[in-house]
Order: structure tokens, then sequence, then C-alpha cells
DNA sequence: ATTAGCACTCTCACGAGGTGAGTGCTAACT
DNA sequence: AGTTAGCACTCACCTCGTGAGAGTGCTAAT
């Protein structure tokens, strides 16, 4: 299935336009505003050709022609070149990430704000998420009488906690020498390992509060568990000005299905390949955004994903900026993250 | 301003009406759906008075009337009488909270689910903000090499945590020592009070320590005024089935304004009634959204305010049975963070 | 292989006419 | 004096027909 060199250029142009315009484009306009230097009627032929392979579609006979998914993979994989950022826009980026950020929360948030605000369509971040790391501390603090919060901290950074019913009988004192003990016992061991040995020897050592000691082991798998990935959305309002979304049923389902968070979180993870990846109308698993495409990439820290990053558009999206800035983010997001968490 | 029986009847009927179908409503359909027992005409020129005292509004000549803001406010405060929830509406409420949550987030999150689901009204929830509260517990984690967690409880629950750059001689040990240190001093402190006694308290006992001990305040102050209240927004999807949001530059402006965080949050936190807290149209001071109303109250532990919840609709709201809701998920939600937090 | 020309198709904007729900006013009724 | 029936009038909305405009496919000439 290759192209020559002039359906190329007549396939490039009708995608940019259509990108440009969202209306279907025609041979006469085509011809005329893009140079190609044959007649309109030499691009109609050639639009047939395009159309019965598939990478054209009519919305009804006399009416222009409109790129099919098809057609955008194409582009994607063979015509587009990314667009590089302004450096204007990098010099956002830099300032954004430059005043002290402390948090990890922190960190996503501006990572999806800078998102929306490059892209102009619709910025997802998943956070890290939890499961298979590193234990890196726990802690018993006392609250009111009869309750304390088991606070535990995961490898990558992530903070979890937890309320728990004391028995009785314990003293602060107590509380501070179990979590001594416990954290010189789990100190960098996996997850995974937890439930063998380990439980064991601190069983050994802190019989008297076997009990306690099972509940707060319980807790600490349940949080390392907790898919509890915290997911960033911003700019839903950004993506209603594409025209494909004047109609309210469409915003509807739109909204009906960012507002599943699980369901976004899997779709966000769902990315296998390094670097930017890129997901045309039904190859988004989601039977409901089928109209829509999604440029997504994970980051990680020491070549471990830790999370992912993506915007959501219409599949006539600007692709080639809105991959350079997915791309840019994500690069600049590794680095600050192996920065805050370098082991 | 006081309407005679008659007048309160029609008015009631109308907004009744009104409310449950969106449509104007006119004076034929009026008197035999509520049996009024007059007929139309006399319908009409109590309609007649009840514009001229500003209660009803015409969209033009000749269609029928719609309540305005002042008609709704008066049904709010004097026809109106809330709608209980039925039995196995308070059996989903028992059910959800019941499943043990350990987290505050959770908790919220489960009401703000429940908020939307009773009401089918987008629902709001801000979780206990930090200012002015007593600080629990502080905790440094040693992370990686020259690098530590700032670990910060706050009285009722919230944990923070930051990342701070060590000075290179530091072992773990240190760490720890200056935990137990600066957690002794400042044991049940005030926030405002650490400036004061307590720091220099802490520097003489830390002398070798005192840059660091000074970033940590600085740190723990920060994170202890963080606006960072984490606000839970749910069912957006769910307002869009109301007729009034069919258009998308409504919805557009709605969105536009559900995602200013800080926005939502100083509306909410907005409410010094104790109580559940009517506002229609404009009594929310917000320009963007004054065709919707809000219904809110503040959750409490001992007296002291921590949170809001609220529900958004479009000023033709459910006003019976959204304030049943309200007021039925804030005893529970107060009930419930007692028992958490009880001190 | 390319192009000019032409008939054909389909959407969309516009205006006219009809319909129906609702109003305000007036005069008659209790 | 309050209530009601009757009537003329208003206005949004639906439907239908028409014409303009953009675009196509096909054919014949270059």
């Amino acid at each position: 299935m290759t192209l020559d060199e002039r359906k190329k250029r007549i396939l490039w142009a009708i995608i940019q336009d259509y990108i440009a315009t969202a209306e279907p484009v025609g041979s006469r306009t085509l011809a005329r505003k893009y140079k190609l230097g044959v007649s309109s009627a030499t691009v109609r032929n050639e639009m047939a050709d395009l159309e019965e392979m598939g990478f054209l579609e009519q919305p009804h006979t006399s009416a222009g022609r409109v790129p099919s998914h098809r057609g955008y993979r194409f582009y994607v994989d063979h015509l587009m070149q990314p667009e590089k950022l302004q450096d204007s826009e990098k010099e956002l980026v830099r300032v954004s990430f430059e005043t002290k950020v402390k948090m990890i929360s922190e960190v996503i948030q501006r990572t999806g704000q800078l998102l929306t605000q490059l892209s102009s369509y619709t910025a997802m971040v998943v956070s890290p998420c939890a499961s298979r790391t590193r234990l890196r501390h726990i802690q018993l603090v006392p609250m009111s009488r009869g309750q304390a919060m088991l606070l535990v901290v995961l490898e990558p950074g992530i903070v979890q906690h937890r309320m728990m019913e004391l028995p009785p009988d314990l003293t602060v004192g107590d509380l501070e020498m179990i979590s001594r003990v416990v954290n010189e016992k789990i100190k960098g061991s996996q997850m995974s390992d937890l439930k063998l040995t380990i439980i064991r020897e601190i069983y050994a050592e802190l019989l008297r509060h076997k009990s306690l000691v099972a509940m707060m082991m319980d807790l600490i798998e349940d949080s390392s568990r907790s898919k509890e990935d915290r997911i960033y959305l911003g700019g839903i309002f950004n993506i209603l000005n594409e025209p494909e979304f004047n109609n309210v049923e469409r915003v509807k389902t739109l909204l009906g299905i960012l507002e599943q968070e699980e369901l976004i979180c899997n779709i966000l993870n769902d990315q296998d390949q390094p670097g930017v990846n890129v997901r045309i109308g039904s190859e988004i698993s989601c039977e409901d955004i089928k109209d829509c495409s999604m440029i997504g990439a994970n980051y990680e820290v020491d070549g471990q994903r830790i999370g992912s990053i993506a915007v959501l558009g219409p599949t006539r999206m600007q692709y080639a900026k809105a991959i350079s800035v997915v791309e840019y983010l994500t690069a600049n997001l590794n680095e600050i993250m192996s920065k805050m968490y370098r082991s």
C-alpha cells in the first residue's frame, strides 16, 4: 500500500486543511489553495482513488472529502512532521516547573495545566501508581484516644494514610516502638516479599502486639495495592471549542466517560510502547469516544514507568503540535521526577 | 409583602409545575391540573398580580409565566416543604458509609457520589481545610541520598508531605532525633503559636541543625497554610440532562467555572449560617452562574467547621428534595467525621 | 495522462403560511 | 366587588417549497 508522491501531497493537503477548518474539503479549493499545479479535475480523480483506498470519506455525495481514521493514521505515520514548540512556550514550561514544587501532586497538576494550555485540548495525567514498589517507611501516629494514623511511604514518594482502631491498653511509647521495629524489618523490601519471611520476624519480635501488627500489615498491603492513582483532568472546557462538540449529546457522552476515573486510568495505563503514543478513533479501546484521538506517553524514573500523561481531542486534531507538546512535557517530567526521587 | 392564601396556592402550583416540566405555565392548564376551583380567567388575573409583585416573569407576551428568582426565594422560604428521603435512599447512604472507610479522601468521594446520585445534580465537596488547626505530628523520612520527605499531620487528620534537600553530612539517626525533638516541642500547639516561643526553644536544642530546622519550619507553615483543599466534583454529566443545558454555550460557561477549583472553594466556603443554605441565582456571588442555584451546608467536628458540601443545579431545581438530601448527608458526615477524629 | 465542460446531487438558508397555546380586556353574571 | 365567558390578538414553532452554492462524476477534447 504505497502512494505516489502526488497522492501523498494531496492527502497531506486535505488533512491539513480539514484540521484547520473542520469543513469537508473540495477539489477546487484544494487545487487553488495549495498550489498543486494541476487542475481540480485531476485532483478529483486522485481523491476518488484515495477514497477507494480507504483514506478519505464522503459525508454525502456532493460534499467535499473528509479524512478517515486510516487517513489520519497514514498522516501521522508518514506525512506529518512534528511542529517544534515556540521558544516562548518552552519558556512557559521552564517557569512553571522552576518555582520550587515540593509535592508530587503539585507537579501533576502543573503538568496537566501546561498540557491543556499548550495543546488546547483536554489533558489527563495519572500519578504514580503504587503497586509493585518498595516500602520506604511506615509510621504510627497517635491521634485521639484509641486511634492512630498509619502513614505509609512508598518508593517513588507516594504517601498514603489510614486510620486504625487501637487496643485500649497501648501507650504512645508502644506505638513508637512498633513503628521502629517494623521499619527496621521492612526497610527496602518489595511489597511481594512482605507476606512470607518478614512478617514472621516481626511477629516474633512483637508477640505482645500480634493482633495490632496483623492489622497494620493488612492496611499496608491494602494501601500499596490501592488503585487510587491520583488523576488530573483539565481543559474539558477547552475541547468544547472544537466544532465537533457543538452538539450537546456528544458533550454528554464525553463527560460521561471523563467522569469514570477508573476507565480513564485504564485507558491511560494501556500504553506499552515507549515514547509518544498516538491512538486514533477506535484505536482507543472505548466505544464512546471513537471520534476522538488520544496522544499519550509514559513518564518514568530510572527506566521504571511510574505514570502517564495524555491529551484527548477530536480525531481532527493538530497532531503535529500535540505530539510535540506531549513529548516535551514527558521529557521534562522525567527529569523532574528523577531529580525528586533519585535513588 | 404578604400574599393571600389563593395567591400562595397559585404561586406554589406554578413553581411546582415549572420545576416538573421546564415549560412556561399557562392559566388554563394550571387551573385544570391543580384543581384550583376557579376559572382560568381568575387565575390569569392573579398571575398578572404576581408578576407585578415580582414573583413571576414572562419570557414573551403570550407565553406562560416562569418563576423569577424572587419567586423561588418565596417558595423556598414559605411554600415548600422538604421532601423526606425514601427508606431505600437512606439505606443506600447507610451501606455506602458502612463499608469500612479508612481515609478522609474516601469519605469525601463517597459523599460526593451519594450527593449526585440522590439529587441528580452536580455535587461539590471540599475537604477539611488546614488553616487554623493544630499540629499533630511531624516526621522526617530519609529518602534518597541528600533528600528527605517531611510528613506533616494536622489536627483533623490531614496529611501533607514535602520533599526537602538535606545538608550532606546528616545521618539517619540525626533525622530521627530531629523529628523526636520537634515533635515533643510542638505537641498540640496552634499553628499561630509556632512562630514565637516554640521555634526558639527548638533552635536552642538543635543548634547544630539550625538551618535545617529553619527550612522545616518554613515547610510546615507552608503546608498548614496551603489552600490545597481537596475538592470533589461529580455528576457534571448529570446536570446536562436538564433542558436548560441544551445549549452548548451554557455548558461551556458552566464547565469554565467548575474548572476553577479555587473559585469553587471560595464559593463553597462562603457559607456562614449554620444548617442548610440555599442560594438562588445571583445570590451565588458569581456572575456566570446566575441561572443556577446552589444548596450547601458545612460539616463539622466538635462544633468546628471543617468543610462543606453542596449541590449545584438550575434555578429550576427540585429544592424540596435537594435540601433534604444535603441535610441528611451533612448529618451523616458530621457523625462519621466525629467518629474518625473524636478527640 | 490531463483538463475543460456540463449535468446532476445534496445541503443549507430563507420566507410564507398555518397552528396552537397563551394573554389582556371587556362585558355579563352572581 | 369578585368571578367568569368570550373574543381578538400575539408570538413561537413547525413545515414546506424554493433557490443558491459547493461539489461531484463523467465525457470528450487536448
